[in-house]
Parts: structure tokens; sequence; C-alpha cells
DNA sequence: GTCTATATTGTGATAGAC
DNA sequence: GTCTATCACAATATAGAC
């Protein structure tokens, strides 16, 4: 190892490639849409050849489902990770409202990946067996927010007259639709809908002694 | 006048091309998905040439558009309508239970349409302009909600230390990942995630005096 | 592992007869 | 208004050198 230096000359080193394919797919997707992505722009964009792509994956439909797993649910998990290990002592409202903003965030920027799925019937049918077989899907969030609410009720700091779970669906499914709305009609549009926030807030409230 | 009937002969009524053609586009896409929608293959299912298709529309996301406004949008609005004139007098659980169904089965239904939207930057910039011009979206399933949930208020049903809006935004919100997660993971792996109905009633049962 | 160059297919869209 | 026939092009994917 003559230079420690990782990066080297000019351009990207060549062992990054990979990594540089992902990385300016997510870029480009959000820009223009799945759609409309080629193989072409996407190399002539990220500065490596269109061979190069169909090196490190088999397909197009590899390539998305690759960028949908590495760069989106990925993050997404260890953030939820860290909220389940430290939620348990702060303030119900205050987790809630941080757990939506960035379960709405999360699917605002997996959004636009995942309607490319959703537009093919093919993709889609590979799609849910391996959403499946890693038991991934917004049950995960409503466990999770469902499992925070149990706690609470256990410790009595909020009604326990009510189950735990649908209030859960009904949180994690406002931010699915807050999600939708930014993605769809843009933030401008977004307004005319209830805010994240206060809806939490609302159902909150409800859900105090 | 010499025949009464509006369909007369083998094959296809010459003038019925455009329902036709409006018609066959639905059922494809639910069968293959958009992104796999080809004009060849929705002329030889539907029976009907390639130029017709572009005799009747601009281009292939002008049909997207009309089969969207047309098949799908137009006759939930009718249903909206009548669930808002009909709506006043039954039990409060029972209309929204109501709704909430016809609404997660219309998301059901757009959804596979709308992915060609998501999916294209270009094509959304579009459709916002059509939906905002027409004041169409989410938010008036949440408003339609909204003045029912006032109404009950209004009549001392209800809880009244509550706004109106954001619960109508928790339940429509609950529609719509309901639908998404039939449409994207079947309704089998659907199962993982609370029901509607239960969800439904949870909430009512929190707005009960 | 990455490149340049190319093969191949299928797509959206049109011309022009009837 | 609908058809048959055809075009021009863009897309995915591969061959083969380095």
């Amino acid at each position: 190892m003559a230079t420690a230096e990782p990066k080297r000359g000019p351009g990207r080193p060549p062992e990054g490639v990979r990594d540089a394919i992902l990385q300016t797919t997510l870029e480009l997707i959000s820009e223009i849409g799945v759609s409309r992505l080629t193989t072409k722009e996407l190399a002539r964009v990220g500065g490596f050849s269109e061979a190069s792509i169909y090196y490190h994956f088999a397909d197009k439909a590899a390539l998305i489902e690759g960028v949908i797993l590495d760069g989106v649910l990925a993050p997404f998990q260890e953030f939820a990770a860290g909220f389940a290990e430290r939620a348990p002592d702060g303030d119900l409202e205050e987790m809630l409202l941080g757990f939506a903003a960035a379960l709405t965030a999360f699917w605002e920027r997996v959004l636009p990946l995942l309607s490319a799925v959703q537009s093919d019937a093919e993709l889609r049918r590979r799609f849910q067996q391996r959403v499946n077989s890693l038991d991934l899907g917004p049950h995960r969030g409503v466990r999770l927010v469902g499992r925070l609410l149990a706690q609470q009720q256990a410790e009595r700091r909020i009604r326990t007259d009510v189950e735990p779970e649908p209030m859960a669906m009904l949180i994690c499914s406002t931010c699915y639709l807050t999600g939708y709305q930014r993605h769809m009609l843009g933030v401008k549009a977004g307004r005319q809908l209830p805010a994240l926030e206060p809806t939490i807030s609302s159902l909150v409230a409800l859900l105090r002694l």
C-alpha cells in the first residue's frame, strides 16, 4: 500500500463503481422517476459504463431491488431498531411525533422506487416473495408502535380499554398517506390535508386517561 | 333507426371503440401492470387497431389519464355524493365502515393506474395541475368524513373536545394504507396488518361520549 | 472489473387507403 | 372513424478487448 488514500486520481475509484451505481440510481430516480430511468442516462450521469451496470446487477429489476434494499430499507431498519431501544422512557407524544416524522420521510423516499414494483405485476410477484421471506412491510412499524402503546398501558399512563395495534395502525397509516401526498401532489398541495403533527397529537389526547 | 339494438353483428360496434379502449386498458393494467401495457397488446386484446387508440387519445399518457378520470374517479365521486346525502341519519359506526370499505376498494383500483404517474416526474407535473384545478385528492374524502363527524358533534352524539378533521384524516389514511397493502403484498400478506373494520371501530369507540 | 462498440428487439407513433 | 402497414428510434442487454 504505497498510498493510503482510498480515492485517487481523476474520476471515480474503480472499486467504488457498484456503490456509485446504487447512489446514482437513487439520485436519478428522485429527479426523473423510475420509468424514465435508462441504463444509458444512468451511465452518462454516473460516469461509468452501461456494461458495468450489468456486471454488478443481473438486470434492471435487480438494480431497483438493490436500491430499495440497500439504500432505503436498511437505513430505516437501523433507525427503527434504535427507536425500539431508547423508546421506553420519554414522553409518549414526543416519541410518537419523532417516529411519525421518520416513517413519513421513509415513505416519501421509498414510494418513488416502489412505483416500479407497483406498476409491473411480474415484478410485484418477485418483490412479494422477497418481502415476505424477510418479514418486511408496514406491519413492522405498526407492531413497533403497538408495543410502545402496550407498554404505556401496562404502566397505566394511557387508557387501557383500547387495543394498541389498531391505534398503531391509525398512526402509521397517517404517515403513509402524508408521505404519499407529498410525493404525488407536492408539499404545497399537501397543505389541504390535516398536518401530521396535530393529527397524531389529537389521537394521543384521546388516549390519555 | 331501423334497429333499436345498440350492439349489432359480430365483433364490436364501430362507435363503441373509444369506450372499448378505455375498458380494455383498465382490464389489461390490472392484469399485467401499466409499465407492461403496450399499445400493441392493447389493440390485440381489445380487438381494435393501434391507430384507433391514437385517433381517440393524443398519446399513451393521455390514455392513462382518461382511464383514471373516466373509469375510476368519476364512479367514486358519484358514490361520495350519494354518501354525503344519505349520511346524516344512520349509525355513525355503520356509516363510517361503509365509507371506509368503499374508499379502500377505490384506492385499490386506482393505485395500479397512479403508479404510472408516480413513476414519471414529468407525468406527475401534468397530473398535479389537473388534480389541483379540479380540486381533487385525498382531502376530499377527509373533508367528507370531517363534516360527518362535525355534525355528530353538533348533535352531541360524540365527544366535542376533539377536532373532526384530524380524526377524519386517521380514518381515511387507514383506508389508503389498507388498499396499498392489498395491492402490493396481496390480501393474504395483508393479514399481518390490523384489519380495517376493527381499526375504525376502535376509533369510533374512543369518540363516544 | 471496467471499458467501447454493437446486436437485437419491441416500442410509441404515423401515413394513407377505405 | 377505423383499418393495414410501416417507420424511426430508444431501450435493454451482450461480446470481446484490456
